[in-house]
DNA sequence: CTACCTCTTAGCGTATACACTAACTCGCCA
DNA sequence: TGGCGAGTTAGTGTATACGCTAAGAGGTAG
């Protein structure tokens, strides 16, 4: 694996678990010491992660990780709903049924409520089910955007993680719209995949309503601190 | 400006142009000899055509030009609806309808079907136009993934460009679709958008159709011809 | 004559040196 | 004492050198 990969993924992991918080300035010299690589993997690295969204430069000379706000949250879920409901219709009309029951079943089956091993699991499960529409849709521009898409939303998606009885709900959102896209109900799954995304965009913003900023690096900009 | 930043508008226009046809390959030394720039940038631009699926990579050493088939045109078409028809909606809940109500005045007033000079500024004003929806519905997601998508739909564009009966059709479709913004109707700009894409997406597709590959170096693949 | 192995070469990935620019600090002048 | 200007420094942008890998060509053996 080449080193400016090795470089991405752990900056991207680290910023989507929010080790490097919103606002941490990514200076080339400093990452790539610390990641052991030399400057140009780092370099595009960094560059990959501005070219995402994940980053973004303040000045021609200052590239700070990008803040993620509630407002953000909203967002992102307008755009969700723009892709996945369409998606999810998509994917009734193409997809091989068979490969959508069997999801559904898996759903059924799903306990993330029942501790953290589940729960991984349930994510595990949630990225079998994106690719499998990724793969009915067989749409590589519709793919791409669902794929940035994720990307950000990775780093809103642990804020909703200890929500027991919003996980419980969430397996069923998701057979549902498993179960119609099997049966070829394009109609349904997009209205299972809207009602899908208001529930759990409902439960990110109540989680961050709870938490307000400050328990969690999630808005806060370091750098303003410095410049009243 | 950087030279990182001219060599990627450099190759993304000669692209977009058809100048550099599908299947050409990209190699750093090659394209920075060309380019007048050293391998670095040449590599970071060579790097954003291909994060951006202009370009993709063959195998670990060879980078050539994405093809660009009627498929791909169709598969743009379903993000197309899925995103524009979302943000028309979206714009029509939140814009400024003096923005729409000026620029559907401005669709009124073109003529694009009268030649070059005014074919190039009917495509300005859709640029505005694109502009305005970006910034009514102010969701900087929904923003980035419609550039993407409007930086492969560059390539498609000029098929249909010598259509004056299409044109003047796209203009009159444009000018209800910024009506409706205007007057605060989602409803009817998603419908309304929806059938500019079908029309805009059927024109294309006739175009291809009349003109098939050969004409046009489209979905040409000169690699492919080394290879039997 | 064909197939496989080896050697050569071209091109990429990484490291690093050089240059330029912007920002910060220190000193001077008002 | 405050503001402006010059010098220094840190960090990016670009160029280039080095090493490695993969692909192709040529030779030899079956």
């Amino acid at each position: 694996m080449r080193a400016s990969d090795r470089a991405y993924a752990r900056l991207l992991d680290e910023i989507q678990r929010g080790v490097l918080a919103p606002g941490t300035v990514l200076g080339e010299v400093e990452q790539a010491a610390r990641l052991g690589v030399s400057r140009t993997p780092a370099r595009e690295a960094i560059g990959r992660l501005t070219a995402a969204g994940l980053a973004h430069q303040l000045s021609p000379r200052v590239t700070v990780v990008s803040a993620f706000s509630a407002d953000d949250v909203r967002s992102l879920f307008e755009v969700r709903r723009a892709l996945e409901e369409n998606s999810a219709r998509l994917a009734a009309a193409k997809s091989n049924p068979a490969v959508f029951s069997e999801l559904a079943a898996a759903f059924a089956a799903a306990h993330p409520e029942n501790g953290e091993v589940e729960a991984d699991a349930y994510y595990e499960l949630i990225a079998r089910f994106d690719a499998a529409l990724d793969e009915a849709v067989a749409n590589p521009y519709f793919t791409n955007a669902l794929r940035t898409i994720r990307t950000h939303l990775a780093r809103a998606r642990r804020l909703a993680r200890d929500n027991r009885a919003r996980l419980r709900a969430s397996v069923a959102e998701h057979r549902l719209i498993a179960e119609a896209i099997a049966a070829g109900d394009g109609e349904l799954a997009a209205h299972a995949t809207h009602v899908h995304l208001h529930n759990a965009l409902a439960a990110i913003l109540t989680s961050l309503a709870a938490a307000p900023a400050g328990s969690e690096p999630l808005t806060q900009d370091p750098l303003s601190e410095g410049t009243p």
